[in-house]
DNA sequence: TCTGGGGTCCTAGGACCC
DNA sequence: TCTGGGGTCCTAGGACCC
């Protein structure tokens, strides 16, 4: 007799929110939303809402202005990134004291590789954890793969566990639409449904020849295997190394003005600079966004010569491709990112 | 919905090389 | 010298996720 092997996915209910509300305790039970620097006024969006929020029709990405409109009794609370990032690395470190590898995937979310043949325990096991240690709650999905652990975390929200496999794949997900399969957007969706594919069932019976002409061959395959709910298997707990670094910045005023154009650029260059010294890894390309007014977003990069983490090398990197553009409209966002050397690849 | 910031991965065309 | 085929790199844009 063997032991299971499982996979499971944690996921810290309304997470930002959560910590908020747990250091502001008279706003438990109210509407509260976080974003920007707390300003409904600002051009900003929605990082996370409370669920009393939800209920006016607030979500994360929503604009802050519309936000208000919709629940003008909320509670607007500024984004605290260093807040976020301690209670999460609290949450994992307590999560890593159980019998499973920890692979983190973001501030509010985990896969857990365990081999159980209880995995339901395991997750009421990991949720107390959590709660024990920092006091937030947690949803967890038990999969035999990470798609469908990552899946069924959406059934178990909130403050609950769900279990999806291959036996109840299709009595769960079969008449869903395909957006809701972790990799499908909204603009994928479209495009499947104008092939006759709404359902994640449809996709799933679709010809691969179709799929393969209309969406290439790699996101053709991957697409159905989605719809089948075939996926990895692998948690591994070592950290991720990070393709690139970058910093951009949406101004409440658009600019018109050149010189300020670089001066901002340059900041941004400098930024990202200590980034890459930070990563331990040389750039080796580096990238120039500008979003003119309205929204007309577009990218100049270059490969660098030779991989630097020099600021004033960057700098003029930077400022170089700033220069590429064809300038005239005013403009709402500026970027830079820089793609990082490989780590050692042998 | 007057639309953040931080990322990852894929596609497609052209350059370039053999 | 009317023109092949394969591989790889570079670049810009798009889609997606949290």
């Amino acid at each position: 007799m063997t032991t299971a092997n499982w996979i499971l996915h944690i996921d810290f209910d309304q997470f930002i929110a959560a910590v908020e509300v747990a250091r502001h305790p008279e706003l438990r039970g109210r509407p509260v939303v976080v974003g920007g620097s707390g300003d409904p006024t600002e051009r900003a969006v929605v990082a996370t809402a409370t669920y009393e929020a939800r209920e006016y029709g607030v979500h994360s990405g929503m604009p802050l202005r519309t936000a208000a409109k919709r629940c003008p009794e909320a509670i607007f609370l500024p984004s605290d990134p260093p807040a976020y990032e301690e209670v999460s690395a609290h949450a994992m470190a307590a999560l890593r004291e159980l019998p499973v590898i920890v692979e983190v995937v973001g501030w509010d979310e985990a896969f857990l590789g365990a081999a159980t043949d209880t995995p339901e325990n395991l997750a009421e096991q990991a949720r107390q954890t959590v709660a024990a240690a920092t006091g937030l709650s947690s949803s967890v999905g038990i999969g035999d793969n990470k798609l469908r652990a990552k899946l069924a975390t959406g059934f178990a929200k909130p403050a609950g566990v769900f279990r999806l496999t291959r036996d109840n794949w299709w009595e769960v997900m079969a008449e869903l639409p395909t957006e809701s399969l972790w990799g499908i957007g909204g603009k994928t969706a479209k495009k499947l449904a104008a092939l006759g594919l709404s359902t994640v069932y449809q996709l799933s019976e679709a010809e691969q020849t179709m799929l393969d002409e209309r969406f290439g061959r790699t996101m053709g395959p991957w697409y159905r295997l989605l719809a089948l709910g075939i996926g990895d298997t692998e948690v591994v707990a070592t950290p991720y190394l990070a393709r690139s670094r970058g910093r951009e910045v949406t101004f409440q005023e658009n600019l018109t003005d050149r010189a300020e154009l670089d001066r901002q650029v340059s900041v941004l260059a400098h930024r990202v600079a200590d980034d890459v010294r930070t990563e331990g890894r040389p750039a080796v390309r580096v990238e120039v966004k500008v979003r003119f007014a309205p929204f007309i977003t577009q990218t100049r990069s270059h490969t660098l010569p030779t991989p630097t983490d020099d600021s004033a090398v960057l700098e003029l990197a930077a400022l170089a491709e700033l220069d590429r553009f064809e300038h005239g409209r005013p403009v709402r966002l500026l970027g830079v990112r820089a793609e990082l050397a490989h780590g050692d690849e042998d």
